[in-house]
DNA sequence: ACGTTACATGACGTTAACGTCAACTTCACT
DNA sequence: AGTGAAGTTGACGTTAACGTCATGTAACGT
């Protein structure tokens, strides 16, 4: 019989790169809430899942007061009304800034695409005269 | 005659939103170098240039660290080879960086999109029962 | 000459996101 | 029963990127 597939910390460590202390953190932060087998913490697919949600809003630059309030939007969602309706705002506009940093980025990337040529260039120029 | 336009630390600020403590915090940091009428700062065109590049890494998440180097690879172009090739070498991977980062962030807005089309179908569906 | 701005420097405070260390429990074995 | 590994809860330290005084000076209008 295969038990509910649970994770240990360390296990928890090993698969996703962060430290003890960062799963701890992220508790006291209510962004994760593993249970517990007497005082040990066992991670569930739901928070492993949570906890891939959170790298990937880091790897964004979203603050983690900004992830925790994405992850409600995500997983809330037998909420009423008004409390919809604000999530869907507030998914709205994180979503125009996405979108904002997404094309800037595009811009930046082609600017840095054409200065590397430049250095690629001079690089080859120093070549020929080497030779 | 047009004197060489130079701005202030006041018309800085109100220029580009900083804080005349964020531009004097730069320059302790080298990002920035203005030039100096007796004991106050004077911000050159190319000072201007630097601080909307600093600008705009900030918004990609860039600490000023690395936009240090961003900088100085931008501007320093009569360096020697090895010096050339590094930067090189440093611009490129930055350069993946951004490409990696651009997808990601493509992909979590096509999901974000998704989540929000569902969320927008049950806010319609309410408004739709309280007819 | 004098008061008011504008600016300067220096020192200390602040927040986010953990790192590090100490001092226990608690299993899992031997 | 003893020991070692893994886990727990505090408490304090750290770095980045500024904010917030406190204090001092320099130019400008009256």
């Amino acid at each position: 019989m295969t038990t509910v597939e649970t994770l240990t910390i360390r296990e928890m460590c090993d698969t996703y790169q962060v430290t003890a202390r960062t799963l701890r953190f992220y508790e006291t932060k209510e962004l994760l809430s593993p249970i517990r087998a007497g005082s040990r913490r066992l991670y569930t697919k739901q928070d492993r899942a949570r906890l891939q949600l959170i790298l990937r809003g880091k790897r964004f630059g979203f603050s983690l007061e900004d992830i925790r309030q994405l992850l409600d939007m995500y997983n809330r969602n037998g909420s009423n009304q008004a409390q919809l309706a604000r999530t869907f705002d507030l998914g709205q506009n994180r979503l125009e800034q996405m979108k904002a940093q997404r094309d800037e980025l595009s811009v930046a990337i082609a600017e840095l695409e054409t200065e590397l040529q430049g250095a690629a260039a001079a690089l080859s120029a120093f070549r020929d005269a080497a030779e």
